[in-house]
DNA sequence: AGTACATGAAATGTATACAAAAAACAATTT
DNA sequence: AAATTGTTTTTTGTATACATTTCATGTACT
């Protein structure tokens, strides 16, 4: 339930990106919660334009899992079940091993860099009190590791699963008790990547995804 | 190069569905091809709708991977190069390994019967002349085998990346000699299901999808 | 000749109007 | 009171009109 949509008018991107980033972003924080409607006319009043970005938008979320269309019904914000979350979660942990794998024998010198900075700008934003920051830090994170396996539908379909369970995960970030187990399983994973250790690298990867799923399953246990 | 598009008018299904599954068999049996352009008005004047069921449909196929749409540009039916195709057999690879053990665990007995139907009726039209069919039917195997994963995320992907090399196999089931190797493999791998052993399945799937990509890839490289 | 710029055609982007379906509500019947 | 039907309202589906952008062509100027 939200009032205050508006739109960031970035000049020269077509309306409906306008529009789909400006529902994304209220959906991964919870403005939009699960469930909850997406009327076009509704929308379309209060961002102030036409109902015909509002649908192409509509239908960008649907793409990427964050939206539920019924034909003649309606769009709402998709809802994720135990189930959706074991069934995301097997595909990930498939998928992240394989991308981790493959960024192990792919990165470069450069992107280590990256990845180091990454992780040290995770560290010091955990320092702060910005939920959102932190989260984007640690996406940021893992999409060094992802864009060194250099294989961009791999990267596409890995930050759709992630997106999925992202707001969810948004709340468990509020709780800063968990940042020295996210920090030093970070630093665990940059140090067996460094040493080219495929199998250590993908079992933090491992406790990592684990700890995600069980903190996003309570979550949603209590939605229920 | 077409001229005959023709909608399949199915009574009450929303046009943008129909107008969908008209584009998408025009561009898996090559009547679209790779590369050609998607124009709304031209397509809405021989389809006979307007232009907005029509970009929607053209929306609905950027989301399978068949279409790409470019700002302000237009849209083109996707081109796979052989770097995309190196990239989705990755994926691939590892999603349908997980999906056939997976399978291997839970399929149940009426399954089983399903899958050894739907080999049965592979090898039945392979001695008949109908390519589309038997294509369909190649797909109708592997189907059983991904629904018996019980996951529909894993289903819904693995169809989409199967999907984007389908109408170059198309080209390559044309050629019947490859036939019997391929029933070869189909009778493999059930039996090693049947048996319920896992890294057997996996093995047979392996070759299976190896002897795929080398024909696939054939057809790329003479596009090119 | 070659570049820059103007012009026009064609395509996509957006808004709006109208049609059809679904949902909500009221009234009537059982 | 519950169920059913009819009516109104809301919402989505589709068509169309208008705006903007892009691309191609052609012309003027250097």
């Amino acid at each position: 339930m939200t009032d205050n949509l508006e739109l960031k008018m970035d000049a020269y991107l077509p309306l409906r990106n306008v529009v789909f980033q400006t529902l994304r972003t209220a959906i991964l924080t919870g403005e939009l919660q699960p469930g909850e409607r997406l009327m076009e006319l509704q929308l379309a009043e209060k961002l102030g334009v036409s109902r015909t970005p509002i649908r192409e938008a509509i239908h960008m979320l649907e793409k990427e899992g964050l939206a539920k269309i019924v034909p003649r019904k309606g769009a709402h914000v998709a809802k994720m079940t135990e189930k959706d979350l074991i069934d995301v979660l097997m595909i990930r942990k498939t998928l992240e091993d394989l991308a981790l794998r493959t960024a192990c024998e792919l990165i470069t010198k450069e992107e280590l860099e990256e990845l180091e900075d990454a992780m040290h700008l995770f560290e010091d934003l955990t320092k702060q009190d910005d939920v959102v920051k932190t989260a984007q830090a640690d996406v940021a994170f893992h999409d060094v590791i992802y864009k060194a396996a250099d294989n961009p539908k791999l990267l596409n379909i890995l930050n759709n699963l992630r997106e999925q369970m992202y707001r969810y995960r948004v709340e468990y970030l509020k709780d800063s008790s968990i940042f020295p187990q996210l920090i030093k399983e970070h630093r665990q994973m940059y140090d067996a990547i460094v040493r080219g250790n495929q199998d250590a690298a993908a079992e933090c990867l491992d406790k990592h995804l684990h700890n995600q799923a069980m903190a996003v399953r309570d979550i949603i246990r209590e939605q229920e």
